[in-house]
DNA sequence: CCTGGTACCTTGCAATCCGAGGTACCTTGG
DNA sequence: CCAAGGTACCTCGGATTGCAAGGTACCAGG
C-alpha cells in the first residue's frame, strides 16, 4: 500500500466513520484496517488535532474489556467540513482518473 | 484544493502522461495544471528522483519559444512502475470510496 | 501471576508539496 | 534598442502528515 496516497485522506475516512456514529480511537483504527492499511500512531495524533479544530467532541466511557474508552463526536463544524471535503475527494478523484484514462 | 489529497498521486499522473509519449517539464505541469493544481517547485523535484531512480531518460532538444526543453522519456522499469502503481490508486481509491459510501 | 488483547498516548524520522527565489532564452512593442 | 512578459530550467526551506517504536494501564483466562 502506498503510504502517499494516504495523505490528507483518513482525515476524510475518519470524518466518514463519525459522521454516522460516535467511536472511539481504537474502534476507528480497526475500521480502518479493513480496507487500508493504518497505524495507531497515525489515528491519536489525528484525532487530537482535528478535536483541537473543533471538529469533534469526546467523552469517557467505561469499557468491560479495557480500559475506558475516548468516544468522539462530530460536531456541526465537523459535518461542514466532512461534506466539504468529501466533495473535494471526488472532483480529485475524478481529475485523477482523467488522466489516467487519457 | 486539498494539497495532501496529491501526495504520491503527482507521480502517478506524471507517470501517465509519460507513457504516452515524451514530453518536457513545463509541459507536464500545464498539462496536470488543467486539471489540478500543481507548482513548478513539485514537479522538477520529482522528475530528477523518478529518473536518478531510473523510471526516465532525458535529452536535450532546441525550442524556437525559449531554452531548450530537457524531454523525459520512459524506460521499460517506468512503464512497469506505471502499471503497478495504477493498480494500487485504483485499489485504494475504491476502498475509499466503500467508506465513504457505507 | 503472567501473557495477550484492549485502549490510550508521545516522539522523532521520512516523504513530498509548495512558495519564493533565481537563471537564462526569445519575441514583441514602444 | 531595450524593457516586459512568456517560456523553461532549477534550488531551498518550511509545513504537513503517516509511521515505527516506544510507553502506560486495564482486564480476562490459563
Amino acid at each position: 500500500m502506498n503510504v502517499q496516497f494516504k495523505k490528507g485522506v483518513i482525515e476524510l475516512l475518519v470524518l466518514s466513520l463519525l459522521n454516522r456514529k460516535d467511536r472511539y480511537g481504537y474502534e476507528l483504527v480497526e475500521a480502518i484496517s479493513q480496507s487500508i492499511e493504518i497505524a495507531e500512531g497515525t489515528i491519536y495524533p489525528l484525532l487530537k488535532r482535528m478535536t483541537d479544530e473543533g471538529y469533534f467532541k469526546t467523552y469517557l466511557q467505561e469499557s468491560a474489556e479495557g480500559p475506558p474508552r475516548k468516544y468522539y463526536q462530530m460536531t456541526t463544524k465537523g459535518r461542514t467540513y466532512f461534506d466539504e471535503l468529501r466533495k473535494e475527494w471526488r472532483e480529485f478523484s475524478k481529475s485523477v482518473e482523467k488522466i489516467l484514462g487519457e
